[in-house]
DNA sequence: ATGTAATTTCCGATTAATTCGGATGCGTCT
DNA sequence: AGACGCATCCGAATTAATCGGAAATTACAT
């Protein structure tokens, strides 16, 4: 009563706290009070009551004494992607694409500053490569990205940038804010991105951005085997295919049923 | 200090209301402050204290004054599946059975006494079916469900039919507890389920459960038109490829790398 | 443009709710 | 059988959530 210590604009405690158990108990793919109270360092009286509490909700279940997150995320991650137009629009398309190149067609959208993976379609090979639907990169490491932050409005560039930096995957990576810049503008001007082992070593993609009215919804790429790409020719014949269903999608956007 | 009324095992408050917000927040797919404050009755500068740390959490996004559930979702539930081996060794097996057949391949597992479709491939009409990957049925409406639900313990059974009753979906649903045990009874014998306009007028589905050591893992079931499903032959070629994929699944599992 | 309404954001004392030590119960391994 | 580890339960101390109201910001209408 005597020190009273003014504490502005804190978070509720109770609610990180919950979030980090949640966040704990994906990472270590389900765990008990001790295991999670060894983590965080605190009494597992108290991570008891976290654990009990949500179990209440729908994000966690508890089965023989394990407490896990629960198909929840799944069925709201799986709606996030159905009610998207545009993941509805494109899939179809995408398919398409697929079968007529036999390469691995990614469909990417912003949120909260860096590329979501959407939906993949094709490619045997996208089990190994580590990528898969709901996988986020930042945008400036590949083309997807690329062609959604060449898009977006300068403020919104630089307030990305800003808070995300440019973090490099590989020595192929543009880490020059300068130098992103210019090739956003290049970007702009040709109406598509490519990269190229600038994400992952040996891999390439060439991506255009879906825009309505100004507003970018996301972007389509083509990932190719670098070595592939290489032939000017065939990267000539995937950029036609991919503004081909770039421009259905964008018909069937505005004016679709 | 007078009263002290004793509250045996509650939840804790903030957790609860926390995930309350959250899924509101998914539900009205985002919204501020005063729309939350007014669904749950409470004074929304409170709201906004839960609002401000939930966006602390990685879990919420707060963009233009709006919150919304953020990418993470995406990325939990996309790892979930991604770590899944099931998910790993079906995914090609299901692409290769939607090329022969046609037809939409489901691969759906069982959390928390509901079935959950982990994955979908082929079938366009997919989309508009409803169906989607995340989507969660009570497992006694459909084959793929009555196929996992055959291949648990009596015990796990009674469970989870005490915890969700047997909810009709169609007038064709099974309601009756002994009926369905009768017809578990059948699917052990037979080795796959079968259902017909059970979970959606005009839809059938055969099914087999892939089990590892007495363990079921999921099951994968082929979505056919009702009228379809009735030609006995085409059943029959259908399971037997269904077959194929469930030996080629399960000895994969146990015996791959 | 300018004023007005609606919403968001901020603050701090009150009070309800979280916290945590310790005690009990349950299952498992030796 | 005994002992250990872990989950579960309890209740009093005290921390931390709460909510009214005020200020700031945004949105809207004229």
């Amino acid at each position: 009563m005597a020190g009273t210590v003014t504490q502005i604009m804190t978070s509720l405690t109770t609610v990180t706290r919950a979030f980090e158990i949640l966040d704990l108990l994906w990472k270590l793919d389900g765990a008990g009070p001790t295991e999670i109270a060894a983590e965080l360092d605190v009494p597992n009286s108290t991570v008891y009551d976290y654990l009990e509490s949500l179990t209440d909700t729908k994000f966690v279940n508890k089965e023989k004494g394990e407490y896990t997150i629960s198909a929840y995320f799944l069925t709201i991650a799986g709606r996030m992607r159905y009610r998207n137009r545009l993941f509805q629009l494109a899939q179809p398309e995408m398919r398409r694409l697929s079968e007529n190149t036999g390469e691995l067609i990614g469909l990417t959208v912003e949120m909260g500053g860096v590329g979501v993976i959407l939906h993949q379609e094709g490619g045997d090979q996208a089990l190994s490569l580590g990528t898969y639907p709901g996988a986020s990169t930042p945008l400036h490491t590949v083309a997807t990205g690329k062609a959604i932050l060449a898009k977006l409005s300068e403020d919104r560039i630089d307030e990305i940038l800003d808070q995300r930096g440019l973090e490099a995957r590989t020595q192929h990576t543009i880490t020059d804010p300068g130098r992103l810049k210019a090739e956003l503008a290049e970007i702009r001007a040709d109406g598509y991105a490519v990269d190229w082992d600038e994400q992952v070593i040996g891999m390439g993609m060439i991506a255009v951005p879906i825009t309505v009215e100004a507003e970018v919804l996301g972007s389509i790429g083509i990932v190719v085997p670098t070595k592939r790409i290489q032939d000017e020719a065939y990267q000539a014949d995937l950029l036609d295919q991919l503004q081909e269903v770039q421009n259905t999608i964008t018909v069937n956007y505005q004016y679709g049923q």
